[in-house]
DNA sequence: TTGAAAGCGCTAACAG
DNA sequence: CTGTTAGCGCTTTCAA
């Protein structure tokens, strides 16, 4: 690999010089500028980022970590922001937390190694103490999908997510209404969504579980249901809501299997609008995902460049999108 | 950023031993090593990548190329490679081509400059010039799903699952029938398949693109059917087989926009087996991608550990799996 | 406006 | 077995 002295000796100038061309760090006269550019393109020259990261004590590396990158909400996340990278001159380091936290701590400790420029990450617990150490390096952090008193951050306003599919339950006349997924934000903003048009939603009708990991989803979805009907001998609920697309896709599945026919038995709706619920027709709440990855990158280059350190965060308002799969009207 | 020389001064030893320790690159006594790990332990040293690196010359970086993040085939490869690298104390730089060849020669200039141990790539073009750099560069590459001369690699041997479903349409009574997509060595495989059976695959309807950018693909998917159908008044075809599942997935949809019922009027038939194809019940043929991913990856830290030069080609046998879109039988 | 020189934190001879 | 020392390629003072 051919190094900055290399281009200096065949321009010339001394190797400080090259640098100053290179980084534009202060004025170089123009016919000595010129001859360095010149010198630079026939040798080919490239630089090594581990010197150059390692005398400035900063890279052009961006942290990207999220929970799951075989479900194509987050791969589509990654696609925008690694394309903004590309754009602006970063590399994108990537790290799949899988929806474990154990991983998670472990990566972001991996991850200081780099000294990054910035970190993009969907955390798995906003609040975790690890995510701090973040803030004592003073390496600026934007989350995406939660958001972190400590960071700036965009998501999507999953409470109002929720609070759209209660009142789309309850406009088809929907009385008895289950959950499935994990018991977050959307889940709270569907509960409070029924509450407030004076429908209950039962606790045994909820069918809670923490996961990530698109990998052994299917059983989670498959044995979490059989549970519920071996408890009690059918379902207890006229439509459901799921905690995710893939989830509702599972969910329809595992009816399919049982004979329960959606939507005429059962309605179903899920959440992200990931592009294969078009395909399948499932009802579900878009997040505007290319967005939300746009938004987040841009903020965190601000956070980079111009040093911004006031914590922003943003909410984007999510739509309902009614398919085939909630078609049925009860009343 | 805590260092080696802290570690060092705490454990009242020097630098060096420091970092023989942690490299294990000779003998320590016992005692002083146990000294040096108890004090990392307490003052919580993580190293820094750029300074060994730079010292080193080499990086625990490992680059992965691929041409669509989006696309759940290759975010399920990223996400076996990713895993495989944490549990080997590798990091990944990921970088999406985008399915644009100019993007991808810039990317592999730019990760240049990082030195990583190794290179995980699905090339656009698999004889591509630039690529060489990494030869030159004495860079270890694999290539994933498609094969070069130049590099070891792992593919699902494509010419094998065109024949594959050549077959299968043969036996469903089919004789007229069309092609939609690149015109890749799978695309080989069904023609020929085709041939070996005395069934015509007439040009006209194989419609041909290059498209690795599920983006557009809605739109270019579309319009060649458009144009299809403009030239001619219906379909020449009752099977079609697409490039991969996502067209696949397209074209039923334009299929349905058009009235035209899968798989009454047309059998469909995709490629790849994402998780997406099960729940459409779409026929595809199977590419054992977390395999490929796994087997890609060993293959690679045997280059970078065991120094191994060459060159390794591994086909692995995709298989069929019918499903509804190709029911019917004509015979 | 430019060059010389001192590190950045680490690895890898070289002594002893 | 361990310490000393000389760089790795670059940025960044400090002078001139």
């Amino acid at each position: 690999m051919i190094k900055m002295k290399d281009v200096a000796i065949k321009a010339q100038v001394s190797q400080a010089t090259v640098s100053r061309v290179i980084n534009g760090t202060s004025y170089v006269e123009p016919e000595t500028r010129q001859k360095v550019l010149d010198v630079i393109a026939e040798l080919g020259y490239k630089g090594n980022s581990a010197a150059k990261s390692l005398s400035s004590k900063k890279s052009s590396i961006i942290a990207v970590i999220l929970p799951d990158i075989a479900n194509p909400y987050f791969s589509e996340i990654l696609s925008v922001i690694e394309d903004e990278a590309y754009q602006s001159g970063y590399e994108i380091i990537f790290m799949n937390s899988q929806g474990n936290n154990h991983k998670e701590k472990k990566l972001v400790e991996n991850i200081l190694k780099y000294s990054p420029a910035g970190v993009l990450i969907s955390p798995l617990d906003a609040n975790a103490n690890y995510l701090k150490k973040f803030l004592e390096n003073n390496i600026p952090v934007v989350t995406i999908t939660t958001l972190s008193k400590n960071f700036s951050g965009v998501s999507v306003d999953h409470k109002v997510g929720g609070e759209l599919l209660a009142k789309h339950f309850a406009s088809l006349g929907h009385v008895n209404i289950g959950y499935i997924g994990n018991k977050d934000e959307k889940f709270q903003g569907f509960k409070e969504g029924l509450q407030n048009l004076n429908i209950p939603l039962k606790d045994e009708n909820c069918i809670g579980f923490y996961n990530y990991s698109s990998g052994n989803l299917k059983e989670l979805v498959f044995s979490s249901m059989e549970e519920y009907l071996k408890e009690r001998k059918s379902l207890d609920f006229t439509a459901i809501f799921t905690g995710n697309d893939i989830v509702a896709m599972e969910v329809i599945n595992f009816f399919r299997e049982k004979g329960i026919k959606v939507p005429e038995d059962i309605a179903v709706a899920g959440f992200d609008n990931i592009t294969f619920t078009s395909y399948l027709s499932i009802t579900t709440v878009a997040q505007p995902v290319r967005e939300i990855a746009f938004l987040a990158y841009e903020r965190l280059m601000r956070e980079i460049k111009n040093g911004e350190k006031d914590i922003e965060h943003l909410k984007i308002l999510p739509r309902l999108i009614p398919r085939d799969t909630t078609l049925k009207k009860l009343i």
